[in-house]
Order: C-alpha cells, then sequence, then structure tokens
DNA sequence: ACCTGAACACCGTTCAAGT
DNA sequence: ACCTGAACACCGTTCAAGT
C-alpha cells in the first residue's frame, strides 16, 4: 500500500523536493486541507514518509512551500487578468477582484494553506512574505494609475488595496464555508460581482 | 497529569457536556485553534478522555458546540452594540461592522472554529445554522430601516448585509493572519473604520 | 447511567542503519 | 548524499469493565 501509486524512477538525484510540493497539492485538493499527512504525500510520490525530512525541516515547511507556489500563481493570474481588461482603472480594478476570486474557487484547499495555519509565526519563510507582496504590488500599480486619472479616490493608496484585498478574500472565504450559497463557479463569480460593484463605487473619486 | 488542574467533585450527575465546553474554549484560547486536544480538554475537566464520547459523538460535535456558543455570544454582542448606537441607520451599520470585529479580535480561537474547520458539511448541526441565521437576522432588520429611510441604496437587502458581512469578516481574518499588520486592538478598530467608512458609503443612497 | 482503563489505528518526528 | 526501518510520544475513537 505503501509504495502504490506507480512512480517508478528512484529520486535518488530526481528532485524529491519538488515532487512532493506537487503531490502535497494533489492530496491537498483530493483530501481537503485538514486531510493532508505527511505520510500519504510521501506514499504518492513513492518514498518513505521519514524521506521527506531530508528535504523540508517540517510538516510546516512543507506547507509553506506550498503556500508560497500558491500565491506565485495567485499573481501570475492576477497580473494576466488586469492586463486582459481592456477598460480603464476601475475596470482594472474589478477585474483583479474577479480574478482573485476565481483563483480560490479554483483552488480550494490550496488556498486555504495559503491562509489557514498560521504559518510564518516569527518570520520562518521569508521567500513566502516576498510571494505574497507580489500580489499586493500588482493591486498597488493599478490604484495609482486610477488616482492619477482621477478615476480611484485619493488617499492611501495602500489603504484601497487592502480595503479590496479583504472584500475579495472575504467573499471567497464564505463562499468555502458555505456561508455565501451559489450553486456553481459561474453563479458564484457573478454574484461576487454584484456584491463588488457598489463596494467599488465608494472608492471611486467623488 | 490527567487528574490534575483540580476541580474536586465528580461530574456523576453535573453537567460534564457544558462543562466540556466552558474547557475547550479555555483551552482554544490558550494553545490555539490548532492545540486543542480533547484529551487535554478532558484532563482539564478532571475527567478520562473517553468520557466525552457519553456526551459528544466525536471531536467536531464538541467544536460544533462551541462554534454555535461562539455565534449566540456573537449576537447578543452586536444587538447590543447596535442598540446603543444613537445615530441614523447607517451608523448601526458601522457600529455593527465594528462590533464584529472587536468580537473577533476579542476570541481569535473560538472566532478561528466559528468559521475554521468545515464543521455542518452535510448538515449535522442543525442548531449551529440556527445561531448564525440571529446573526443575520439583526443586520437585515437596521438595514430595511436605512431602506424604508431612504439612507441604504434600495436592492435585495440580504445583498447588502452579506457586503457587511464579508467585510467585516475578511478584515478579521486578514488581521488574524497578520496579514493587515496592525500594533493593538484600539489600532485594529481604528483601522477597520477608516476602510470600513469607504465601503458603507459606497451602500448608501444617491 | 456515567465514567475508567486498555486497546487500536494513525499521526509527526527522530535516528541509527543501509546504499 | 539520500533514503529506509524501526522506534517514540501523541492523537481520536472504541469497548469491555467497573460503580
Amino acid at each position: 500500500m505503501a509504495k502504490a501509486g506507480a512512480k517508478r524512477g528512484s529520486y535518488h538525484h530526481g528532485d524529491l523536493a519538488r515532487a512532493l510540493e506537487a503531490a502535497a497539492i494533489t492530496v491537498l485538493e483530493e483530501r481537503g486541507p485538514d486531510g493532508l499527512t505527511l505520510r500519504e504525500v510521501a506514499a504518492a510520490v513513492g518514498v518513505t514518509h521519514a524521506a521527506a525530512y531530508r528535504h523540508f525541516e517540517d510538516k510546516t515547511a512543507l506547507l509553506a512551500a506550498v503556500a508560497e507556489q500558491g500565491f506565485r500563481a495567485l499573481a501570475l493570474g492576477l497580473a494576466a487578468a488586469v492586463d486582459r481588461e481592456p477598460g480603464d482603472a476601475l475596470a482594472r480594478l474589478r477585474a483583479f477582484g474577479e480574478a482573485y476570486v476565481a483563483f480560490a474557487l479554483d483552488h480550494p484547499a490550496q488556498y486555504g494553506v495559503m491562509f489557514g495555519p498560521r504559518l510564518n509565526e516569527s518570520g520562518r519563510f521569508p521567500s513566502l512574505e516576498d510571494a505574497i507582496g507580489e500580489v499586493v504590488t500588482i493591486v498597488a500599480k493599478d490604484i495609482k494609475a486610477g488616482q492619477a486619472a482621477g478615476r480611484v479616490r485619493p488617499g492611501r493608496t495602500r489603504d484601497i488595496g487592502m480595503s479590496i484585498w479583504i472584500f475579495s478574500h472575504g467573499y471567497a472565504e464564505l463562499v468555502h464555508r458555505r456561508r455565501v450559497k451559489v450553486k456553481n463557479r459561474a453563479v458564484a463569480l457573478e454574484y461576487f460581482q454584484t456584491l463588488f460593484a457598489p463596494v467599488l463605487r465608494g472608492l471611486e473619486a467623488e
């Protein structure tokens, strides 16, 4: 049982670290954020669970790697969505929020790890912090452009970015917890637009 | 070690169920949402961990009871805060959001349980659902009053309530995860007001 | 009726030992 | 240098046995 799951080649001289990260994401999306065990991840890769400790200090370190990879993927997705948007600064902010929610909906378990366990207490994993910084940078850029164009209300750019993050994250969270009830992905995104529009209106220049 | 913690009286004919709930909340706020074990809760009450199963079907059921109690306390706090507010409907909505965030900040671990583990998948714990309903009812009442007074934008009451919930929850979540950086409770509440004001402005009648 | 004691399967972590 | 095997302490859950 422990050696099921194939992967014939030995990981001697392979990249076990990345193989474990990838397997962790797979297991995560199958079993949910709580069901992840180091032992199953190792088994999925065809290796003893103790082998993981050669590459990750502990289970938290593996989760931090998964979270970091998630934030980098999120940043790429957000940048692409914003660049794809032909409208003005406000339209780009709307696209940002929608792409953010879409990522959370499409990777629920990974998103759960990104925000779930209190990773990075006491500043372990500085590269995780860097990855989060990328996300923040993306909104900030468009908010400044919007302010320069007189479409977004003046004031601290960071505050406006936070508001957008808070609302997008809060929405994704409550959908995951089934407190916002939506039938499917399409409806979830549509309902987000409905709720997000008035919020954005509050962030417009008067 | 297992019998430390005092509580001289036998729980034979006492209310072990509620004693376990109370102990769970204490342990939770000390150890954090992840560090809670059934065994430590039982030990804190002076009972074998197996005894808990006479009162709760499993660990999840105990957590659900903790969550339910949390939602009821939250509803009481929100109702009190709103009633204390002398201003108009919008001021009451602001008071609602602030009281919501205050509760989350003051009971971080319990709040984590209320939204953390995927409790209540497949409709176990219907009374938990009831408790959540109380919270929703409170906002709805004031939104309707605000709409009647022409202060809150017309449209689906539920949507506006959701937006307020989403923003308050999202803020509390990101503070807990240290993604919103604030020095202390007072600053956290003040910063919430700063961010919440423009959002509320978007929900005003035009 | 309510709780204890002991067992079971499972987990994260460690470490000597193999190659 | 990298992985295995076996051990350790701990967990949730179950159940026969005590009172």
